[in-house]
DNA sequence: ACGCGAACTTGTCAATGACAAGATAGGATC
DNA sequence: GATCCTATCTTGTCATTGACAAGTTCGCGT
């Protein structure tokens, strides 16, 4: 509200865009609550109120990202073809809440809001990747983790840049083909 | 050799070796040089010597680690199929090497023997993943590409403790069919 | 015997995470 | 309008850490 605020207004929030940031840069362990106080123009100590303390702060990046996660991929449509391109679009564009999300050490994975927002996507992982292989009995997981794996691992490899150059510099585009793969008809 | 010995005798390897015992327990971010050190029973700066810092550490382990891979992978065999379960058994059995490997924001990725190594595992995936579909032409990547993601993926979710219960406890076995999905013959 | 370099120690500094205790604002209540 | 009250933020402090500098010890070659 105002510049010389004894209260920032919107703290938590100026907070957690700054940690987003920070990690979108640099990855989840090179800087500091200290850092993001400075950045927000408040005490050193400000951050602790609202988080407790580093793992809370990832926390609350992780509950937040797992729900925008499962938003993504439920507005993916049914079929697994598109969500597979849905959860790669987002390891992309949300880097950093995907790279918190799936460091469970890094923050307190037991938190409620956390597990409810990720129970969410999971559901919409299992159910859309039944189209991969029809002819499967429901109780076999086969399917569902061969594509949600085929997915993680594009994502995770296109994020550590560790795919060969020539790819193209559109993820999504890349992954095209190679989800394809997985979903040819068999004899 | 002696117990007060001012030469530890091999403080390069038992710091590399509490280092992996460290991150195997918690991840490559909870511990500290200065507790390496102590675990060694060296002063709080002998490490620095050896590694120049933290980075320095974890550029030799990721380095050990690439090597310890890529003999793992050529010593696999041909075929996708073996290469891809020697790529899951690595991960699991060497997890704080592979947990370092691919996070290069930890370590020099450019440094000289980790570049060696790296280049020889990627030859032995790029390699055996033709099998997935030999009909492609030669310089179609997307082949290995899902090959790699299908194996990657599937060791990531695996470490993470992401996939659902009931997989059992053995993860070579479990991902035996997810796999075999991606080999399958197509029409 | 001697030097010389590698291996390790001691000492120090700024930065950090965590915590405790105090200050302030802005609304609720009377 | 005065008073309280609670969330919000500050100031101050402590142990720990990574990094660096300078000194010490060892063992090997000559």
């Amino acid at each position: 509200m105002r510049d010389d605020a004894y209260h920032h207004g919107d703290l938590r929030r100026a907070v957690m865009a700054a940690a987003v940031d920070a990690i979108a840069e640099s990855g989840p362990a090179t800087w500091s609550l200290r850092e993001l106080a400075r950045r927000a123009g408040v005490s050193h100590a400000a951050p602790a109120h609202h988080f407790g303390d580093k793992a809370g702060l990832l926390t609350a990046v992780a509950a937040e990202g797992y729900a925008r996660f499962a938003d993504a991929l439920e507005g993916a449509g049914g079929d697994f073809h598109e969500v597979g391109l849905a959860y790669i679009r987002f390891a992309v564009d949300y880097r950093a809440y995907f790279e918190v999300m799936f460091r469970p050490e890094l923050y307190r994975a037991d938190d409620p809001e956390v597990a409810a927002a990720r129970a969410r996507a999971d559901a919409v992982l299992v159910r859309g990747a039944r189209s991969v292989a029809p002819d499967r009995p429901a109780g076999d997981l086969t399917a569902p983790i061969a594509a949600w794996s085929i997915v993680h691992g594009f994502a995770e490899l296109w994020l550590r840049g560790a795919l060969p150059a020539g790819l193209g510099d559109d993820p999504v585009a890349a992954a095209e083909p190679v989800i394809r793969l997985l979903f040819e008809k068999r004899p």
